[in-house]
DNA sequence: AATGAATGAGGGTTCATTCAT
DNA sequence: AATGAATGAACCCTCATTCAT
């Protein structure tokens, strides 16, 4: 990987989720990232393999985040892990996500299969803490955490600290 | 409003709700229309004049959606029409809320304002049901309505039907 | 001629001047007389229908404008009259005069033949007062007048009074 | 400048003074100058500024018609250089001139500024030569010079020739 | 006489992509 | 690996004009 496919692909995330993938043009990209337009049909083939490079980078950023949580063996931390997920991104990769967010509207790339994993993972801990209906309850979580990662990166008005303090009270954590 | 008119507003709408915004070209909607381009922008200036014509008319549709749960008197019967507010989305409606749900993220409209009176009706039914932090519940009960809207629309596999009787549990309805 | 149809003659005449003929629109023309689009291709069959009615209802003006001099029996006031011409076009007859400057560059329609009469006048005026070149005078004196006339039209910086002053000094009248 | 870049302007200079800014399509240039339309934008930005690149490429033109008299030192020489000026303009540059005319009414692009230069020597010329109102003498110069230009490349039925002598022997030169 | 809906061709411009260097 | 010229299709939009009413 060399330094201006790096820089192609950083332009691009940052555009991408500025603007939406349709509405950055490869121009634009080419120009924000200092580099050739040429450049990039050279390294990523075309638009959607420059996009397929962007997501498949990411693809570690998101897994290291899930890992953490799945790993855990405390059903309590699991839960709680989740809940405070959205806190845990880092401003540096808020393009990252809006992308994520983006692309599930924008292309209808799905991220469901990519929940999955923690899904279950959550699951397990409601089902340890016997819950009645543990894969309703993962699967509630789930929605409230997407939610509320969502208001985050569209920058609603939502204050997420005092929601995931309720959160965790609503929880027992 | 002519026949064309109408026509060319349902076909933007079924186009920009399935492809986005800015992936519909203005030729795309006219041939899907049986219409000459031109006429798009005699009616409706430019492309997002389209949009906003598209946008205003279904104002009353969302209005109405949300009149009926907030003239309501009983708190839980707000709480309680909250919930399966999603269920009660006719069909045939899909692409204008699928729209809905595109445009937050392609072009950045926020629906913030629109869920406020909502947000208020429900907050004040937790009140009514002495709730410890009512504005909190209703925060989060819109959170889950519209993770679950955006579940249905984009065709997630998410049983509705169970998880809105699983919430109508955990609220004792 | 109805009232609609001179208050198109009348818009078309401003707009035409201001901004020239292809560069104004007939949606243009239509809006600018308060007016339906269809109206003017009614009344004038086409765009250049339109203009040529422009020109024919603006013949009687010039011809009337050169009728003055043309019947003058003085030589002496003949060239008196050519050279103060510019300075006796009222203000509100400047877009007609505008436009008939523009044609003559964006159609490349020749005012030629209209000058000839004025020209003939001239010559004659010229050759009464013993020049030896009277047909060259003619023509030298209608190069000025208009070079005159196309100045004060474009705004430009010359003293218009002060230069008819001096060429009724040059020609000693 | 690539080959292609000159073809573009050259062609652009051919039609533009042919059929006018407005009137002559982008395609239209594209087509005559046998290259594909986006050319003419990635090279020139607009349309707008592919005539500022013809009008900049003229300069320099315009600049040495001009110098060669500014630069003369003898007075008579000056007032005969701007009178003949008419006859050394190339007949391969008459598109250019033509130009230089047409926009001054389709755009109303005035000419003024660069005329100041030959205006000021023309000024000296005569006040050297103990005419009694100098400048007067060289804006009716200078009307004559654009009059006699307007009609050689209209096509007039002037005969420059012939008049250019009668002014010289008129200024006695 | 007058409107306003409707059209099809063409307007300038941007797009993703290719190619020679 | 990297550039920048070059392309052709598609973009949104405007045009002069026609037609039903």
């Amino acid at each position: 990987m060399t330094e201006k496919q790096e820089k192609i692909l950083q332009a691009a995330l940052e555009l991408f989720a500025k603007e939406g993938f349709h509405a950055t043009s490869t121009n634009k990209v080419a120009k924000f990232a200092g580099v050739s337009e040429g450049l990039i049909f050279r390294h990523f083939c075309n638009k959607e393999g420059l996009l397929q490079a962007i997501l498949n980078s990411g693809e570690r950023r998101l897994k290291s985040l899930f890992a953490e949580i799945i790993m855990e063996t405390d059903p309590k931390e699991v839960i709680r892990k989740t809940i405070t997920m959205t806190d845990h991104i880092d401003e540096s990769e808020y393009d990252f996500w809006k992308l994520q967010f983006k692309l599930k509207w924008e292309l209808e790339i799905s991220g469901d299969k990519k929940m999955q994993p923690l899904k279950m993972a959550l699951a397990n801990a409601f089902s340890s803490l016997n819950y009645e209906s543990p894969e309703l309850e993962a699967e509630l979580l789930l929605l409230f955490t997407e939610g509320l990662g969502a208001a985050v990166l569209k920058g609603s008005s939502i204050n997420t600290e005092e929601m995931i303090q309720f959160l965790l009270k609503k929880y027992k954590l």
